[in-house]
DNA sequence: GATAGGATTAACAATTCCTTAACGTATAAG
DNA sequence: CTTATACGTTAAGGAATTGTTAATCCTATC
């Protein structure tokens, strides 16, 4: 089967069962869990290109579930839409962002949850996706090491922390404020040409492409 | 007049005119409004056989009058319509059914929109249609990236700000207060051309089609 | 407490972006 | 037809942000 791989986490039986015949019957290949912890074994060898969460489920809700898909590097670039009930507060959701690409209100119409699923996989294809060998730069946290080209760097703690940071979602704007919160902490005061005395460093010696400047807003890195 | 009566309800005054034309030429007798409101106050002594209503209009939108219609014992029986505009966020169409009839995208070709209501009207078929999200154009939030049919473009932050807020009701129109309270800000005080030149900035990056002049009003970006 | 490498700062250069002003064009109103 | 009004276009100046460099300040280590 050719289509895409898709993990469907929820924990009532008949909305698994709706859902799951609808998807399949788009050409898709799903696989079901009632519940975060199920999904993320299944997860770890089914390599699912979306996965689609409740966000209320016994042992381990979709936030937890979805904060964790994340921060797995096995399931980079993953895309992960979550299934909200309708009234259900929406504060908690919206201030805490586990990273979800899409909040898909529930009840659900089959036809609905079909095209969006379909609209969300098309537009993670228009996005560059890097293949995992086209990876040029490669971190060794242990070791505070960064290799390019096979050549090694031992870079500096607050370099390093830096190019960690901004290595940790490739492509992802951090602003500079997220820069100085994550890498010096929030109640240390540097002066405005800190981050960029370091950035240039970087530069200098991983290559300048790799790090993008947004004007106002941050930097980015790209391999 | 012997044809069954409609009732068309949409705030742009094109769009009413041409699909009123088209009506009118297939022998349907048709009333107008602007706005749900005004919808409202013909139904109740028109007492339409079919109310056609966009979902994005000021004062009262196409949810909230299909909602009033459907409770209200005057219009018992009442078809209804709904014109979505192609890539709006129909998440609140699925999760709030407001108990349309049909579901047709805008723009939508007269031809087409005749022989719906021809359907409609004979049947009273469901032939609900969600939208496939065409979009053309896509942004990518964390990434400040920008992508249209495979490229990538990465805009300053104004002009990402003004394309992120017209994207994020497409079709819908923003006046320049709106526009200026949102991406300049309330105490910010910047000239009457400064809209205009990021406008056309937009236009020339991602092409004129996409961002639609109301003149007296303001603009709205379309896919 | 001397030393060395790293971190930070300050001063200035470079760049990009934003805004404006002036003029052009289109459309509606008188 | 004239006038008024709103929007479009262009180029240029200035404002804001970032890049660069070198000197200075820290801090861990010997």
């Amino acid at each position: 089967m050719s289509g895409e791989k898709i993990l469907l986490v929820d924990d009532e039986q008949d909305i698994v069962e709706l859902l799951e015949y609808n998807l399949l019957k788009e050409g898709y290949q799903v696989r079901t869990a009632s519940n975060g912890k199920e999904a993320l074994k299944i997860a770890s060898s089914y390599k699912p290109d979306l996965v689609i969460l409740d966000v209320m489920m016994p042992v381990m809700d979709g936030m937890q579930t979805c904060e964790a898909l994340r921060k797995s590097p096995n399931h980079n670039g993953v895309i992960i839409a979550m299934l909200t009930a309708r009234g259900e507060d929406y504060s908690q959701i919206a201030g805490f962002d586990a990273g979800a690409d899409d909040y898909i209100t529930k009840p659900v119409k089959p036809k609905v949850l079909v095209s969006r699923v379909k609209a969300l996989l098309r537009r993670g294809t228009t996005e560059i996706d890097i293949p995992d060998e086209n990876v040029s730069i490669v971190i060794n946290r242990d070791k505070y090491l960064v290799i390019k080209e096979g050549n090694e760097f031992n870079l500096p703690k607050k370099e390093f922390e830096l190019l960690n940071l901004l290595y940790s979602q490739p492509g992802s704007v951090f602003t500079r404020q997220n820069i100085l919160s994550s890498v010096w902490g929030d109640e240390v005061v540097v002066g405005d040409r800190t981050i960029d005395v370091h950035i240039r460093k970087l530069r200098e010696k991983l290559g300048s492409e790799h790090f993008v400047t947004i004007k106002g807003v941050g930097y980015k890195f790209q391999h």
